[in-house]
DNA sequence: AGCCTTCATGAAACCGATTTCATAAGGAGT
DNA sequence: ACTCCTTATGAAATCGGTTTCATGAAGGCT
């Protein structure tokens, strides 16, 4: 690979006069700039991105942390983080947390010598409080972290979030205005914050439509479809006169639906199920599934945004960071006749 | 961050020490190990990837080329290499092909800027004549290339693949033992050899059964769900006596499945479907959908195996290259009386 | 004409590792 | 006691860029 210096030769310049036509970092005659340029294609020459890297302590490279990269959930984020990076010339160095305190700080870590300029990042067992000790104790000084899909007060400018609670008041509300009463609720783990503001949803829902909340029609599940199976099993031999549940995601409700089917149940006619994420899937699942959809690629735009400006050193523009989830009314819930 | 001469300092040795313990290029005393050791673990250092790349010309990175990042078929894949990728110390750089040749030829000049040490590549857009010609005349002379999911000739001891043409033929023949005989397809995008195969094996099938092939029975689809709603469509207009189609993907299934059930028809009891690539959703479409399994993870592992090898300059350990397809049998496929 | 800017360019230091080469010390063999 | 290895270590060159500083030329102003 053709080095700068061989560029320099050719062009019959210094590595200073190319250096400044690669970055355009100051003036440079015309014609000189075209001989440069010339070199350059002629000689095929691309920077090393080490040497580059070494002198300028800069990657170009914004890091991402999310749960699991491999999942069309968090593969929406990415793609809209990555539109936005694209169009400033940077690009992506992604690493799964797999929602575990040890490999989200791996993750990091790796990110970090990496030298990502940039972090943004979607941790999920990570508290808070460590969280923030975290990022003030280490040498976080120079590259800014936006945290996506998470709200901590302290950090309040630098957080893309949802609103979830708000989306678990919108599912249980839908299902309490198609006229059900007896309405379970599948969690995730309530270790995680969404799974919690969901849940606080839930019961909003029920208390303002004058319902009481029953913790027995509540059950954890794992955010996975196995779990999903499981969970509504265990909710019909417990509830066994519920009419509806809200499920805190679309893949325990894809497993949930299997189940329910398997049982001899028709769907929504004898149950009727709301699902949490617009996942792909939803709308090929039968019946297609009701659910919450959240402005997920939005949302990474938005944090991409967010993580250049600080990057650049701009003020912030004010630019939207709270998201609201929006209910996608399709087949799996049944209206229920006012008893 | 500290550097290693900051190490150096603090152990009270050169700088060379310090390289030569972190690296175990070289004895080095146990009691000065210990020592350096020690400044490691107080300062909290770790090398300087970039320092270390433009010494080594190394990234100690295994780059890898897939056609769509974020979807669940590639991540399995991706997951199979990186298991492998990670036991060696090393890390993944991934670059998305979109299909598109500009754009394969794009995420390949990214991945050798980043300095990749040995390329996995699952493209789909370039020609085989352009792929050796690009292999040849570049300079990928010092970087090894491990191509998967295609099989060229040439390059045979370096690709990973799955025998498409066989799970055409299992498919479809999968219909014909449960008595169907007229039997559509719908292919993918047939510019894609893996179409071509699938189609192959379909005309094999029939053939060894004595069925004649229908051109009108083959409808050419875009491997999207979109475009298997609007395929299924047409077969069903120009062909109304079809009673089961063996359809390339099950993406296009899942369309072709809501589709057909919102034109009213009970599956399978109307009509029998066979998909391909057992798609984590692929069980919890209704029905569950019988399909072609294909051990992309193994793939995976696979590609990085022989990737790895390569680089190390180890002999070719004769490990599996070549990989077969599985029909997993679900409910979405009636037996028929013969008649 | 003389002085001050501005513009364009090159030389050299620097970033933080690795690696080659030289060398000193200690031990074995005769 | 002398030579010869072996082992452990440091000095210095190197990788390929960026950036600071110096310098020369050209143009504008009094």
């Amino acid at each position: 690979m053709a080095t700068i210096r061989d560029v320099s030769r050719y062009a019959n310049v210094s590595a200073s006069t190319v250096s400044r036509v690669v970055n355009g970092t100051a003036a440079v005659n015309a014609e000189t700039k075209k001989r440069v340029l010339d070199a350059i294609a002629k000689l095929n020459y691309a920077p090393n991105a080490f040497a580059r890297g070494l002198a300028t302590n800069r990657s170009g490279g914004i890091g991402v942390v999310v749960n699991k990269v491999t999942s069309s959930y968090y593969g929406g984020m990415i793609e809209g983080i990555e539109t936005v990076v694209q169009e400033h010339g940077m690009h992506l160095i992604v690493s799964s947390g797999h929602a575990d305190v040890t490999k989200e700080k791996q993750a990091v870590e790796y990110l970090k010598q990496q030298r990502a300029d940039a972090l943004i990042m979607q941790l999920e067992a990570v508290s808070d409080k460590a969280l923030l000790t975290w990022l003030k104790d280490e040498d976080f000084k120079d590259v800014p972290v936006v945290l996506i899909g998470r709200y901590v007060a302290e950090l309040e400018e630098r957080c893309i979030y949802l609103d979830n609670e708000q989306g678990g008041y919108l599912a249980t509300k839908h299902l309490i205005d198609c006229g059900h009463r007896e309405i379970a609720h599948i969690s995730g783990p309530l270790r995680m914050k969404d799974s919690r503001d969901r849940l606080d949803g839930y019961k909003r829902a029920l208390e303002s439509a004058g319902l009481n909340f029953d913790e027995d029609a509540v059950i954890e599940g794992e955010f996975t479809a196995e779990s999903g199976q499981v969970a509504i099993k265990q909710l019909l031999d417990k509830k066994p006169d519920i009419t509806a549940a809200f499920i805190a995601n679309d893949l325990m409700a894809a497993g949930a639906l299997r189940t329910l089917r398997d049982a001899g149940m028709n769907i929504p006619d004898d149950f009727s199920l709301v699902g949490y994420d617009d996942v792909f899937i939803a709308q090929y699942l039968f019946p297609e599934l009701t659910t919450i959809q959240q402005p997920i690629s939005a949302m990474g735009s938005a944090a991409a945004k967010l993580a250049i400006s600080l990057l650049k050193g701009q003020p912030l523009t004010g630019e939207k960071t709270h998201f609201e989830p929006q209910l996608i009314r399709r087949q799996s819930v049944q209206m229920r006749p006012f008893e």
